[in-house]
DNA sequence: GTATGCTTAAAACGATCGTTTGATTTTCCC
DNA sequence: GGGAAAATCAAACGATCGTTTTAAGCATAC
């Protein structure tokens, strides 16, 4: 019955901290609906900071795992010249999304949780647990930056920060922007938005550097536009 | 003195609403950093989540009505073939950044507070406030259409909503991932931060589309891949 | 000078929070 | 089957929460 209760524990408490977030959830509205009794989140986790380590810690552990062998994989066959800069873009977004399909409907909660610890988040849980996901990182900035080599460092460190960004937003909000209103999404389509995400993600990694010649930052005015680089889109 | 204590409580407020999230400051921190009484936020405002709702309100009206009034002179200048692509890229994402530029300090941890209503937000402010966001969404959305007539409308609002993703991230952290421990940036970037993330948008935003002939996706798989288009998903 | 309308001050309210306690029940190994 | 260990339970603890109340300042208009 112990690993039970602690499980039932995780569930709720996943799912409640998705929906109305880590402070506004409290012992008691978990405890509640996992139907188990108040103290055994103490028993069990020590505290409620405990609590929420070990549920970012069950779903995550397996996601960077995944994450990593899938880069190993792609250098190995990729083999002197590297892996493509799409090909990395899916090992580092696709494992998430792979979770929501395997845990149904069960661990789609997660996801939202996920979206909402990466711009929050005591400064506590992210020493203590996300510091897998640094490591995570600091292995695909290195592949892109193979990819990437007319990059620096810092535009390639920024830009990997978008795509966990966009991955983030579409984690929490389906791919829908959170404000339109209606039927969150189309429907099932989970597989669809990890493929739009990805051809999005490689094409923004893969963007041309800035100032390709020499064209001065225009300086934003406020009617006027930032303007970059007057230079088309996308090659 | 009236003016003055609302101000206080709005600033002080917004700096500890970035920090610390809203459910976990409470109203005497906020009236303890802003050395006013207690009792004077629920005078002046009604309740705390009023606050969260002025807060939001006072920041964001100028910033929406610039948006709009970029575009709307981006198209009036295009005439018939509508505004490029980064054009109406830079005028979604830019108003945000000049808003960090022009408050300096004082204003830079709204953009935490920014990026964190994008990943949760009580259902209630939602509605409220950002109503309007949702019009500027539409608004952009449709100009994004008109300059990418290859896509479907919902890839065009999926990928709007992984611009959005990408600035929210941005704005919370600088551009620099949450977890890259030290130094959150290089320095004062805003703008530096700014044009990358309308070079990584822009080229995103006019990615080729789902298969554009019929070149199937590398499918990168090493122990396996989700495999994007793979029908595979969910339910 | 007194009355009037805002604004601030201090104190308390009831509710809820995370956590702890101590007793009770269940589990499991010998 | 007995007994130590593990787990669950009801109850309470002290602290803090958002909000309310009541009284005090302090202008301006009569």
């Amino acid at each position: 019955m112990a690993e039970e209760t602690k499980e039932r524990i995780l569930d709720a408490a996943e799912r409640l901290f998705a929906d109305s977030g880590f402070s506004a959830t409290s012992l008691r509205d978990i405890t509640g609906e996992a139907g188990v009794n108040l103290a055994s989140v103490n028993y069990h986790f020590g505290s409620k900071e405990a609590l929420l380590s070990a549920i970012l810690d069950r779903r995550f552990r397996p996601i960077n795992d995944r994450r990593l062998a899938m880069l190993d994989a792609l250098e190995t066959e990729a083999g002197e010249r590297g892996p493509a800069v799409e090909e990395i873009v899916a090992a580092l977004v696709g494992p998430p999304f792979e979770s929501l399909a395997e845990l149904e409907h069960c661990g789609a909660k997660f996801l939202k949780l996920v979206g909402q610890i990466h711009s929050r988040a005591s400064e506590e849980i992210r020493v203590t647990f996300l510091r897998q996901f640094d490591r995570v990182l600091a292995r695909f900035t290195a592949a892109f930056q193979r990819a990437l080599p007319d990059l620096d460092a810092d535009e390639v460190a920024t830009r990997v920060a978008f795509v966990v960004g966009a991955m983030a937003h579409a984690m929490t909000w389906g791919g829908r922007s959170p404000f339109a209103s209606r039927a969150s999404r189309p429907a099932g389509d989970s597989a669809r938005l990890l493929e739009s995400l990805i051809r999005f993600a490689a094409a923004g990694m893969a963007a041309p550097r800035r100032d390709p010649i020499a064209a001065p930052i225009p300086a934003p005015s406020p009617t006027h536009v930032p303007a970059p680089a007057a230079a088309g889109g996308s090659p």
